[in-house]
DNA sequence: TCGCTTGTCTAGCGCTGCTAGGATCGAATC
DNA sequence: GATTCGATCCTAGCAGCGCTAGACAAGCGA
């Protein structure tokens, strides 16, 4: 039995690393630079060994989003549990997540830029992914104003965060007057 | 003279004929696709001609970028040419970006959200994007408010709306609720 | 110790973007 | 009208891609 636990420990320690090392060399060089051959040659294991932990390149991809799902959660909720004032906290909201997508190019494209697999907004929607979008939810949902619901405000500003982000790191936007698009967005947008 | 004229025509044409092929193949199954080899039997040439047009798979992808910017750039216009009140207007502008994205996911895309080779807010940047944005600029500048530099307003307005677009497409946001989505932009962001 | 399952690797398929080098065709010259 | 020559285009091929079939070896249970 003890045999069994121990490989299947083994394992689960690969699994890890084929995750992370994917991650690392997409940070490192771009998603196009992850291929399969590479991935395989990094964790010194076999090409076909992948297969046998994720269908294919998507799988790995959705794995990265997760675990970086849940990084961009935690990060979201710790710029946010310093302070009580709705402005304050919006603000450090959408710079912790403006940041996140600045220092983890990769992930944020396995998120939200390529196909990962995963679903998004509905019933089998992955947990990490859920509680993400809750992170947002929690602050941006008490600014939304009277008569608009939270979720739908959540999604407006989520979106514009996106578009920013997305925006300046494909260089349609100059990245000096970050900091000023979100002041314009948060005074704007929330209802304080 | 009058040969090397009509070979300058046939040269051209074959030219926008490439271009033509590859958006519409581009529309119907996605830029994945568009491969030279399917494009090249597409147009009835060998796979080598694309390249005595082009330098490559992303040249034409700016291509099509360069002509759909165009296009965009006159829905817009023509969208906001019907009405001198800023709320209408500029509801009118929303409306018909989105509207263009989603009715031409391809071309958005290789003005977007692909690799097209080409350069983005700065000097040497093509004609039609910068019209493109200019177009934007016309009806969203008047309602940036006081203090508020009119083209950070308009990137700030064009990234909500990247933003919107591509999460909707992406089914990263459902689709039903986009025209809730744009009331809720034009009533915060814009002053009127 | 033997048989068998489990795990891994080698080799290869069909595809990709891109290019070198040869063939062909048509315009210009004698 | 025949010939030369340059422009034009195609065949064939390279290296690399995601993915998989089938051979092989290691290690378990009997």
């Amino acid at each position: 039995m003890s045999v069994q636990e121990r490989k299947q420990r083994e394992r689960a320690e690969r699994e890890r690393l084929i995750v992370a090392t994917a991650r690392e060399l997409a940070e490192q060089q771009g998603w196009d630079a992850v291929t399969t051959r590479r991935l395989a040659e990094r964790i010194e294991y076999s090409q076909p060994v992948l297969y046998s932990h994720f269908r294919g390149k998507r799988e790995i991809i959705g794995a990265v989003a997760l675990e970086g799902a849940t990084e961009m959660a935690a990060a979201m909720r710790a710029a946010t549990r310093t302070t009580d004032d709705p402005r304050t906290r919006v603000a450090a909201l959408a710079r912790s997540y403006l940041d996140f997508a600045a220092r983890n190019p990769a992930v944020y494209d396995a998120l939200f830029q390529l196909d990962g697999g995963l679903a998004f907004a509905q019933e089998e929607t992955p947990e990490p992914l859920k509680d993400a979008f809750a992170a947002l939810l929690e602050s941006l949902g008490e600014v939304a104003g009277d008569g608009v619901h939270p979720g739908l405000f959540t999604e407006v500003f989520w979106a514009a965060l996106h578009g920013v982000a997305t925006l300046t790191r494909a260089r349609r936007l100059p990245p000096e007057d970050t900091e000023r698009r979100v002041e314009l967005l948060v005074d704007r947008l929330a209802v304080l």
